[in-house]
DNA sequence: GTAACTGCAAACGCTTTGCACTCCC
DNA sequence: GGGAGTGCAAAGCGTTTGCAGTTAC
């Protein structure tokens, strides 16, 4: 979870020569405030509550700006959808093949062995995605033999 | 690159009980033998060539096998299609995000970090996608201001 | 006042599906 | 011979776009 204060979204916002609306400070806190992976779909379902006319491609339109600004990053799709991590810190996703929950976590030696690793490389990353495929202890408990 | 012998394509599907078509032995002769990530429509075109009437959707199809027996992985989307990796052993995966080009690399300190890591974490990871986003050397030299 | 933003609807493009025909085993 | 695979066309669906009306500044 990254917590961000509403000032400090107004003045992101205006330092690029953004408008601030209603819609993009909602859009923004409600990706802001979760600890998960949302998709498009699930932010537009948890706003329309509050904004009954908000649209998908304001959604969409907003996310896209955040991406550009590297506030946000595309961890993947999940049933042909994509989503989104709020969380641009070294860290590891931790994906399970099963249910497609993602969970985050950054392994204590993981900073050191990673600046190590871009040295060697040689390179200046702009920003990376960890992934790794698992199946969750939820799922690993549940004996439904895999469909494949 | 992958070197797979064609008899060895050959048993891998008959072992699954899945049938050895002509298409398929293409489909995954084009992919295996390729060190690039390829999207569905570069491998159709370039099938097209040697097969006239081969479709898109036997290539998806066909792709879909393979990732679910676990013989290719997703790397990410690039211009809104699904760019496919045929090393499933441990790399990291330098993605240029300016031209989108993807390239493998294998540090040398990686294999031994990597099961520290994981280990720590306490998973068995059935796989990972390792992504650096960065600037490559061909786009760097190009002095072009990013929109964004 | 005006340029940027919203939201609707339509368009778009990648991917999947249904189905008749074909082919591997 | 029979069931799986192919390929065509159509459908599906997430995402983008055009545009008229609205709003932040």
């Amino acid at each position: 979870m990254i917590w961000i204060k509403t000032s400090d979204l107004i003045s992101l916002l205006r330092e690029k020569g953004k408008k601030v609306t209603p819609q993009r400070l909602a859009i923004c806190q409600e990706v802001f405030s979760r600890d998960d992976h949302p998709s498009v779909e699930q932010i537009y379902l948890n706003l329309k509550n509050k904004y009954p006319t908000i649209s998908l491609a304001t959604i969409y339109k907003t996310l896209q700006l955040l991406k550009e600004k590297g506030y946000l990053q595309e961890v993947g799709t999940s049933n042909g959808s994509v989503r989104y991590d709020p969380n641009r810190n070294l860290h590891v996703n931790l994906v399970c093949t099963k249910c497609g929950e993602i969970t985050d976590v950054i392994p204590k030696t993981l900073p050191q062995m990673w600046s190590v690793l871009t040295s060697d490389l040689g390179i200046e990353p702009q920003s990376q995605l960890l992934n790794i495929y698992y199946t969750c202890k939820k799922c690993g408990k549940i004996g439904i033999i895999p469909n494949v």
